[in-house]
DNA sequence: CGCAGGAAGTTATACGTAAAACCCCGGCGG
DNA sequence: CCGCCGGGGTTTTACGTATAACTTCCTGCG
């Protein structure tokens, strides 16, 4: 009746519980290990279960990891988590890996660019994987170079490797969003696009570029823009005040850069959409918390985690992971209707 | 001049490095853990250094562990990373833990409330020390049980226990939005409560009702309302629609909800600040991306982070942690202004 | 009666590291 | 000439677990 190890005694061991029932540590690792049918009668494995439940039991998991040589354990390599796209990406990672009795742990690549600093030096356990989101080309290499199975999420093809990906279809993203644009009549564009380098916005100026393309009357200008609501705010407030005839369409590349957008246009005394219309990328929470409301394209941002740790889980089984991007949605909201008639 | 372990052989082990340079493996790992000034020549120090790197060494860190019995790793325990405030207080946390050669490892503890699943089921590797934040009561005994060093965050010190604590002054958050209020002539409030139960809002609540107890011309309705924005805004809408005069002030425990209640007010085509003035907590990247921008109460969430990593090392280093809430700050913004003249 | 074979364990070993304890040798003071 | 010291290592052990290999006992069968 005595509490589990009070406190000051060190914790106990599968020894000490082997002791305590009066068998062998082998026998208390068979049966709390699960594996223990037809090696151990139901009455030992009870009072084993019991005495180790009596002592407070746990197995030291660095003493596990260091027999088995895994440690069912994934590293998720993310730009920034309060970017809410990718903590979204670490809750359906972590949803399936929790699944697969498996832990992940994080490592906030230094603002989401550059050669990062070495990842497993901050890693305090041994890894079994990595999934990597949205890296830059040169900072993978420190990852190709661990002979660690390794799942890119987000990025270039280019870079794979030996790598499995799990992409997001951005480029139909925009797709849908110029098509959409266009549909309502707009003909004069300025794009708002991220000055991170990443594949996951090179896609997306690509994209509007080939489908301007195809329709000589339209014009197409390209601001860069902070990834922040009020440094957007100013990069769109410059691009409209630009000489020339006043664009009708802000497509931007993320729904932060649309929200500050919508901020500029207002500032200068016009509306959203009935003067401008204006398109974010990635549906955050922000998209329906402003007003209007952002037109946008829906990510499946948990679903990129989920399929992520699976690929990594099926790496890790010998299998090939499922190939094909994930589909993206196009939203249709409040920010967008007909070019005024001017 | 060969690459480092190509593919397929195991990764080599201290005992390779030896074996390669000629020397003992209790060399190398005096060499490679720094402590052998005195021990070993430079000559010899030189030379395991560059095998080691030749082959293209890393120290098996389970190995490690189990050695030391230590594994400079914390568990943060956190209700939802897609909450910024948690988001950012992860940053802090894990900007400090780095510093100090420190992992941290998350655990999304279901829901934020109720009797978390253990959560070192979930922990794959061994911890050093619990960092909970926002804990419900009866989650935490799970974690006073386990003898491990414990840091609580933002929390009911009613709980506290022999735990550390690191508090942010919300109660004091509550005053000067109350103040501010008051001062602006607003006497008709309604507080849009958060439906989870937490020390974080009750405490809101306490220091609202405390502040208009003084003041017998007040009144005040508390609404429950969900932590989201669509959610919240239903709630507020079922709040302004209800019989009596109407409320000038909508109080809300968070930035979403607040996003949300000003939905709900031009929805009843209603002005904010004119007709209704609305106040958030928290001071999340969507206070100042709705328009109008929140008056808010800001938090600093990193600092909280870093003071709960802070006391963990405190305490693990037989240190007692200062104590001292964190100040918060109220920030002035455009969507609380004198109310209505009636 | 003898022995195969299964049930129920036990004994022994390896995982890779850190570090305590030990060893060897050259120089130096007594 | 002996003993001692310290620089520069090496040998050895322990950390706690999982599991392969081995033992023992019993039962059933030919």
């Amino acid at each position: 009746m005595k509490a589990p190890e009070p406190l000051g005694g060190p914790r106990p061991t599968s020894r000490d519980v082997a002791a305590a029932a009066g068998v062998s540590q082998a026998t208390v690792s068979l049966v709390l290990g699960g594996k223990w049918h037809g090696r151990v009668s139901e009455r030992t494995a009870g009072l084993v279960r019991d005495t180790a439940r009596r002592l407070g039991y746990r197995p030291n998991l660095a003493a596990r990891n260091l027999r088995l040589g895994r440690t069912r354990t994934a590293l998720l390599v993310v730009p920034a988590l309060t970017n809410e796209f990718f903590a979204r990406v670490y809750t359906g990672a972590s949803a399936v890996a929790a699944r697969h009795d498996f832990g992940v742990v994080l490592y906030p690549s230094p603002q989401g660019v550059g050669p990062a600093r070495d990842p497993f030096a901050s890693a305090r356990t041994a890894l079994d994987g990595v999934i990597a989101s949205s890296m830059a080309t040169d900072a993978l290499h420190a990852f190709h170079d661990t002979d660690l199975p390794l799942v890119m999420l987000d990025s270039d093809p280019a870079d794979r490797g030996s790598a499995a990906q799990v992409n997001l279809d951005i480029a139909d993203g925009m797709r849908q969003v110029t098509g959409h644009l266009l549909a309502l009549g707009h003909r004069r564009f300025v794009h708002l696009a991220s000055a991170v380098p990443s594949w996951t916005f090179d896609v997306r100026a690509r994209a509007l570029a080939a489908a301007l393309r195809e329709r000589p009357d339209t014009t197409v200008r390209t601001v860069p823009a902070p990834l922040d609501v009020a440094g957007a705010r100013e990069a769109a407030a410059r691009a409209l005040a630009a000489p020339g005839p006043r664009p009708t369409a802000l497509v931007c590349d993320d729904d932060l850069i649309a929200a500050g957008a919508c901020k500029a246009v207002r500032r200068l005394g016009l509306r959203v959409p009935e003067d401008v219309s204006v398109t974010g990328f990635d549906d955050l929470a922000l998209a329906t918390a402003v007003e209007p409301e952002l037109t946008t394209v829906g990510l499946p941002a948990e679903q990129v985690g989920e399929r992520g740790m699976e690929a990594l889980l099926a790496v890790l089984d010998g299998r090939t992971p499922p190939p094909g991007d994930l589909p993206v949605t196009l939203r249709v909201r409040a920010s967008t209707a007909p070019p005024p008639r001017a």
